[in-house]
DNA sequence: CATTTCAGATACATAGCCGTATTGGGATAC
DNA sequence: GTATCCCAATACGGCTATGTATCTGAAATG
C-alpha cells in the first residue's frame, strides 16, 4: 500500500538501504502478529490479518518468512531473548533481596497496564509450544532460566536475613515462579479480586513466612504427621516422601 | 457414516428413544471437541474435524448447535459444571485439613496421567473467555468459588493447628490456588524438573510455614522494613501499604 | 547513467471451511 | 400397519485463506 512509508519512518539520514527496509519490515512483521495473537490467537490469526495490520500485502510476508510456523518461531525466540535480559537488568542492579524486591514490583505495576494482552500472546505461545515437540524443550530452557535467577535471588535474600531456607532454593523458586503466572491469570479473569501488588505481596509474605519456619520448624503438634524433614537429595525438588499405604 | 452405532452404543435395554439418540450425539460431539481443542486449539479446529473424529456430518452438528461459537459455550458449561462438582466432592467428605491435603493429593496424581491435554483445554476456554466480554464474568466466577472452596479449607486448616491465619484467608486462598494453576503449567513444559506431588508439598510448606509465622509474627531484624500490619480491611486481599517514594 | 538486483505488490490457482437447503430412513403416534 | 415426525446425511454455493508465480520500481553496482 505505502511502500514509501518506509521513507517517513526513518528521521533524516537517507531514504533507506535495503537490509535495513527488509529488517524494519520484520519487525514489523513480527509487531503486527503479536498483537493479533494476543487479540485472537495464532491460529486464529491470518496471514492476511497480519499483514494488513502492519501495512504491507502478503508478498512482503512471504519473501521474510516460510509461513506462519517460521513467523512464530521468531516470535518466541525474540520475546524469550526481552524476557531473559529483563530478568537479568532486574536482578543485576540490584544489591539486596529486598532491592529486588521493589524493583519487581515496580516493574509488574508497570506490566499491569497491559497484563492481559501480554499474558495473551504469552499463553498464545506455550501453547504452541506445548504442540511442537521441537519447541517443548525451548520453552522448557527458558523457564530454568528464570527459576535459576530466582533462585539465585532468593538464597541472597536468605543469607540477608541470615536464616537457612527452609527447603532447597531451587523448589522455593519454583513456587515463586509458578506463584507469578498462577496470580498473573487470577487478576486477568477478575481484576477486582486482587490488586496490582498481589504478586509483589504475595511473594513477600512467602519470605516472611518461610523465614520464620527456618527460625522455628518443629512446632509440637505438627510431629504427628510424617513431616518432611528436610530433603536430602538436593538436585530433587520435592521436599515430602510419604509413608504408602497400599502394601 | 454409522448412523447404527448408536445402537451398538447401548448395552441390551432398547434400541434408542430419540432424545437418547440427540443427547447422545451430543455428547459425543462434545467430547470430540474438547479433544480437538486440546490438541489443535479452538479456532485451529474446524467443525469437520469435530465431526469426523465424533463419527458424523456437519449435518449432525448444525441439528444440535447453531455453530462453534455455542458449542464452545456448552464446553464451557459442562466443564465448570464437573469442576465444581469435584471441588464439592473433595471438600465434602473431608473431616479434617490433613485429610483434604491426602484427597487433593491423590486428585492431582490422577490429574497427571492426562496434565497436558486437561491443562491444555482449561488454558483454551480461559483463553476463549478472555475474548468474550459476555464470558469473562462466567470464567471469574468460577474462580471465586473455587477460591471460596479453598478458603474454608484454609480456615479449618489453622482452627486444626490453632493458630490464626498470617493474612486473611481469601488472599492466602488466592494463593494457593494460582500457585496450583502456575506449577501445573511448570509441570506441563517440563516434567522433570517437577515432581507429581509438588502441588500437595508446596502447599503443606506453604501450611507449615504460615503456621509458623502465625506463632512467630515479628523476627527483629525484619523491622526495619515498613512491614505490612494485618490488613484491617478484611474485604480487600492485599496486605501491604508501602510509604510512597514520590512527593 | 546504465545495468543488475532485490524487496515487496499483484495476479492466479487451489483447497478448505462454513452455513443452508434438501433428502432419506428409522422412531413415534394413531 | 400406515402416516407422521425428526435426526442426521447429502448436496450445493459462496467465501476466505494459502502459496506460488510473475511483475514493478527503487537501491546497489560499475
Amino acid at each position: 500500500m505505502y511502500p514509501t512509508a518506509h521513507q517517513e519512518a526513518i528521521t533524516i539520514t537517507r531514504r533507506l538501504t535495503r537490509q535495513q527496509s527488509r529488517e524494519l519490515t520484520r519487525e514489523q512483521l513480527l509487531q503486527a502478529a503479536a498483537e493479533l495473537f494476543a487479540e485472537h490467537g495464532v491460529s486464529g490469526t491470518s496471514v492476511e490479518q497480519i499483514v494488513e495490520r502492519a501495512g504491507y500485502t502478503r508478498g512482503a510476508f512471504y519473501g521474510n518468512f516460510e509461513g506462519k510456523h517460521e513467523l512464530v518461531l521468531a516470535l518466541l525466540e525474540q520475546r524469550t531473548q526481552r524476557e531473559l535480559e529483563e530478568i537479568q537488568e532486574l536482578s543485576r542492579d540490584a544489591g539486596s533481596f529486598d532491592d529486588l524486591m521493589d524493583h519487581m514490583r515496580s516493574w509488574y505495576r508497570r506490566r499491569d497496564e497491559t497484563l492481559g494482552s501480554w499474558l495473551a500472546l504469552r499463553t498464545e505461545l506455550w501453547l504452541y509450544g506445548l504442540r511442537d515437540p521441537k519447541l517443548l524443550p525451548v520453552l522448557a530452557d527458558r523457564e530454568r532460566r528464570s527459576r535459576a535467577a530466582l533462585a539465585q535471588a532468593l538464597e541472597q535474600g536468605f543469607a540477608d536475613r541470615s536464616v537457612a531456607p527452609p527447603a532447597p532454593v531451587e523448589f522455593l523458586a519454583l513456587v515463586v515462579h509458578s506463584l507469578g503466572d498462577g496470580l498473573s491469570i487470577q487478576r486477568v479473569i477478575s481484576p477486582e479480586d486482587s490488586d496490582i501488588d498481589t504478586v509483589a505481596n504475595a511473594i513477600e509474605l512467602l519470605m516472611r513466612s518461610w523465614s520464620a519456619l527456618a527460625r522455628n520448624p518443629a512446632p509440637a503438634n505438627e510431629a504427628s504427621r510424617p513431616s518432611p524433614g528436610h530433603p536430602t537429595d538436593k538436585s530433587r525438588m520435592p521436599p515430602i516422601e510419604k509413608p504408602e499405604k497400599n502394601p
